[in-house]
DNA sequence: GATTGTTAGTGTCTGAAAGACATTATATAT
DNA sequence: ATATATAATGTCTTTCAGACACTAACAATC
């Protein structure tokens, strides 16, 4: 391969092929997302994506899992990716990048790896991410990832998904609070019940008999409480 | 720049990254595609979709319109990004391609250059296309381009870069069998209708007046003839 | 104990839009 | 004249989204 390489070789320079990740989990009903901080020039010290380089032996959604398991231990996510970032100054190195988002399903356990390239790794809540200043052009793959999200959510698939993160015990308004997160704006409760029963939504959780109650700490809500939905097995 | 890159340099290996154009335009009633003969290897002598790789000073953008315009001539157009494609086998060079579509206005008037790498350039009809063996994968970046093109009907900015396709004077059914082929199905003449209408469409063309007429030769339709619009100048 | 405030859960009214299909119109071919 | 094919338009029904109303159930307060 690597002759036939040669025989055929261009002279084109070639920049850097790399993917980000834009990983989102709810956290107390919060929408929250996966960043890095970088160990390393260039914008060391600032928050990143995790993402990473594409090899000669993979493909791009390939990689970008990849990426993901040794950075997160993250396993069984679906990459879906929404655009390219190629703007020649976006990364000194010259670097093009395939950004994806991914929905974390709850029951899974990322493990944050510390490798040269991260110094440290969290999640951090929209308002947080929002506020801080991020390494390239990560802010703008950020929003566009959240603008992606919205745009797909009455897409069967991505709704699943939604319903994946959530956790063992949920309200239908602590699902119609994410998908508010990821649209930027308010939704009728009516007509999004409605919605979640002819997308067939409804039909993989199921009541756990629960209500939402005050406890000691006084943590809790001050009126009709909602029923607790789970996920089904099947 | 290039010193910073020189600080910065990571040992990646880096793959040639290029951009395929899906250029489609209406002949005759039928959807036509721009191909191009390879003057080299590797798949010398089969037909390949224009394209080319990226540059250091430009986005992928730039990048397409850029070989766009110095293989047909073509400046007017506006790109659509619809996939990546990075199988590690696709090129044996090892090349990442984010692939365009793009619909040709029919006032456009693209001048086919003969490059080393365009040994001959010509527009081909789905059907003639389908049948021919390409250069690549780029009989899946087709046909993931119709999908799309197909996908996106229902957005106003495609609807109307459809119409834009159209010949100076044209019939709604032309309109309508021009939507059928992207999309690979039958429309409703009805709905079709009404749709233009609600996506005010209708209110971009104006009637010219003329309907079809059977000419000398026989040609033309042996029944009711269809009335003939135009683009309006605004 | 009644009242207030707040969210949960459900139902209803309206209008937009899609799908299926019917009807009339107008040309050529026979 | 009749058949045939397509153009052009209209109608009926169903689906679905948006707005909104109404009741239910809790805690806090008076």
């Amino acid at each position: 391969m690597l002759e036939k390489q040669e025989k055929y070789y261009y002279d084109h320079p070639r920049p850097g092929v790399a993917t980000d990740m834009v990983l989102f989990k709810v956290k107390q009903g919060e929408v929250h997302v996966l960043m890095i901080e970088r160990g390393e020039d260039p914008h060391k010290g600032r928050l990143a994506l995790p993402g990473g380089f594409l090899r000669q032996d993979e493909d791009l959604d390939t990689c970008v899992l990849r990426e993901l398991a040794e950075e997160t231990g993250v396993t069984d996510v679906r990459p879906h990716h929404f655009a390219n970032f190629s703007a020649p100054g976006r990364d000194v190195r010259w670097v093009v990048s395939a950004a994806y988002f991914a929905l974390l399903p709850h029951d899974a356990e990322p493990v944050i790896q510390h490798g040269s390239d991260a110094a440290a790794a969290g999640w951090y809540s929209l308002n947080e991410v929002r506020a801080r200043k991020l390494a390239f052009d990560h802010a703008d793959i950020l929003e566009a990832a959240i603008r992606a999200v919205g745009r797909q959510l009455d897409d069967e698939t991505i709704a699943r998904e939604v319903l994946g993160m959530m956790p063992p015990a949920f309200t239908l308004g602590d699902v119609q609070r994410t998908h508010e997160q990821f649209l930027g704006q308010q939704l009728d409760r009516g007509n999004f019940r409605r919605k979640l029963k002819i997308m067939r939504l409804m039909d993989l959780i199921e009541r756990t008999g629960e209500t939402q109650r005050t406890d000691e700490t006084g943590k809790g809500p001050r009126h009709r409480p909602a029923e607790y939905y789970r996920l089904r097995e099947d």
